[in-house]
DNA sequence: ATAAATTATTGAATATTATTCAATTTATAC
DNA sequence: GTATAAATTGAATAATATTCAATAATTTAT
């Protein structure tokens, strides 16, 4: 056996989707190539960035979800943005906001389990520059990027 | 002029796209029928809900973007879903989680601007069953449902 | 262990769909 | 009011998802 739904779960966390210019021609009625234009201009002016899945995450493995408020210390306060887009890069992370009031920094994660949340925090959160965490665990998800489930 | 292109954003927000068989096909060096095959069974099986995408929120007229924390009254506290789902079907919520800690819920926002917070707090927020809000506002987003800006 | 049944993979044929192109209309600037 | 650019559109084409039928691999039952 292959097992290519990891390769394709991933492949639909960047993109590797397309609009459906038939489907919304017919919806909104109006010809396809209209469609097709105002799609691509939305594309070239950077207001669409991907298009994507989205996933039930109890069913793809990363039932664990937490958010995660952050205290930067005063000497990286600077420029959070930096801190910000180091951790960006790890897939675990859904989303990076650089906010105001008793945090500096607000992250969404998702991964398998506890453990798997543990090891998160010592490999990848236990940063210099990082002084205190404070942890929200998810219970329940109602709503998730505008789905609700 | 038509301006087709609210209409476009709000179907993108629900899905109106599809995978791109041929091109996943080409990157993972397997079949397109294999690659047909697999997506249909994580449709079927529901762990994908839906295909959409994913926009600069400042460029589509969403550029206010805060977190909200919410303390329940004790009475609502035996049922936070059933206020989770009500506040779930307004557009203006990206999210919706049942948490831990010291609030009940975690709600992400996306309006306009402050003036348009404003009134989703008056209008949306403000309900019987809700104690206590806290709102921390996004100054800078780094990365957003997986994507990076 | 073996057979039966289910699940997964695949290539060829087909149906749909996005895309391109050229023409026309509508809006904007001077 | 004219010129220039932006937006809309239908027809033709290229690309893609989908269906189908056959085969292979895996699991289940006996």
């Amino acid at each position: 056996m292959k097992n290519i739904i990891p390769k394709l779960i991933n492949l639909f966390k960047e993109g590797y989707c397309t609009p459906q210019i038939a489907r919304i021609a017919k919806k909104i009625k109006e010809p396809s190539t209209t469609i097709h234009y105002n799609i691509k201009k939305l594309e070239k002016e950077k207001s669409i960035l991907a298009y994507k899945a989205v996933f039930d995450y109890k069913k793809i493995g990363e039932g664990f979800c937490a958010f995660i408020l952050i205290t930067l210390s005063p000497d990286e306060y600077g420029d959070p943005e930096k801190i910000g887009k180091e951790l960006a890069v790890h897939p675990e992370i859904e989303s990076v906001d650089i906010i105001t009031g008793d945090w500096e920094m607000a992250l969404k994660i998702r991964v398998e389990d506890q453990d798997a949340y543990y090891n998160f925090l010592k490999n990848v959160i236990s940063r210099k520059g990082i002084t205190k965490i404070k942890t929200l665990t998810s219970l329940k998800q109602v709503k998730t990027e505008f789905v609700t489930l």
